[in-house]
DNA sequence: GATTGTGAAGAACTTCACAGCC
DNA sequence: GGCTGTGAAGTTCTTCACAATC
């Protein structure tokens, strides 16, 4: 299997989770060009993201759409069950934390931290909550593969060294601090601000 | 100017976020190295990326920080204050709404909007909330030009459609659900399922 | 030594265009 | 007519490399 390029990585993602919606509306196939309207690209580059699977298909006929989704999952390993913890219960935390839907896509929460010894007895959770100085050690013996920092901007570079420090693979950052880390680290921020400035800028430019 | 390419701005956003922290704590200048690291980026790409802007400068010598920020907010017009409007008063809804941030960064959250009257009438905020049916004509009133959605996922592509009737001018769309907009409508995803699935997919391709 | 600024080179990504299939 | 698959072309973005400055 040829190397996949990043966006196309990104976009298969997307695609993956519109087919599922698609396939529960109880639809079987689906054109590039259809795919496409729903993910913001041309139908070409969703018919090359398509190419860099390892997908069997005959030309000429709209993709089905259990078996693309079969190949995307596959390829990019997104059966993989992973693990992911919550540093920062505070709203946004909370509202993750009490999401049902990421079990159904093979993620678990599975601890919540928080400084506030306070916060972590009144919440009630199926996930187990602990302070923040276990962050280490639990993500080691949990196999916790994942942060999601929802902490203040001000702590969220230390939580982030924290991560580091106990071999985390991914982070995603949902503070409006921007968090640096070392280059084999996978990071995605996830900053309504910054959404807010990229939208406005995008919205100036266009004229 | 030149045209900007649109990396390009992403990263300036994201640039003028860290200047305005570096400022706060009382830094008056910073290399593109330091910048660098702070948004994973090289220190040319940042190089690179200021050198779009109109900003005189002098080489050999860092960048004034105040100096920069200025020149950014001013070339991609972050200045221009923008109105926003939160469609969804759920868990996350109701968070962004609480958020202060904003309005420090020229936005106004100016408008929420639900289905149900009893949380309208029981969400007690600064922000006018109304029923679903009054969108249209409240982003036309108020010159409303950014949606935020945190409906239901099922809910979406039909919000969506309403904003582009009412000619908003951006989207940011936070429910688990691909949303299609016509191409001059600029959309940005924040699907916490999704990122997950995202870093999942890159942690999986890194090995 | 440090830094920036930038044309040129390189890499990465997207689109085109058309063969082949239904 | 519809559709996919894909090499080639085109475009866009990133990095290099080095002059210039401090």
């Amino acid at each position: 299997m040829k190397k996949i390029p990043l966006p196309a990585i990104e976009r298969l993602s997307n695609i993956y989770g519109l087919l599922e919606k698609l396939e529960k509306s109880g639809i079987k196939t689906v054109s590039s060009t259809q795919i496409g309207k729903n993910i913001n690209a041309t139908n070409a580059t969703v018919r090359k993201d398509i190419s860099y699977l390892s997908m069997p298909n005959v030309a000429g006929r709209d993709y089905d759409i259990a078996k693309l989704k079969k190949y995307i999952g596959q390829d990019l390993k997104l059966f993989q069950p992973r693990k992911a913890c919550l540093i920062g219960l505070g709203r946004i935390g909370t509202a993750i934390l009490a999401y049902e839907g990421f079990k159904e896509e093979g993620f678990e929460i599975a601890a919540g931290f928080d400084v506030s010894l306070n916060k972590i007895e009144m919440i009630v959770s199926q996930v187990s909550l602990h302070l923040i100085h276990e962050l280490e050690s639990i993500i080691g013996s949990k196999g916790i593969e994942i942060g999601i920092i929802c902490t203040p901007p001000e702590a969220a570079q230390d939580i982030a060294n924290k991560l580091v420090r106990a071999k985390i693979k991914g982070i995603i950052n949902c503070t409006t601090a921007m968090v640096s880390v070392p280059e084999e680290v996978i990071i995605r921020n996830i900053d309504y601000t910054g959404y807010l400035r990229i939208v406005s800028a995008l919205i100036s430019q266009k004229k």
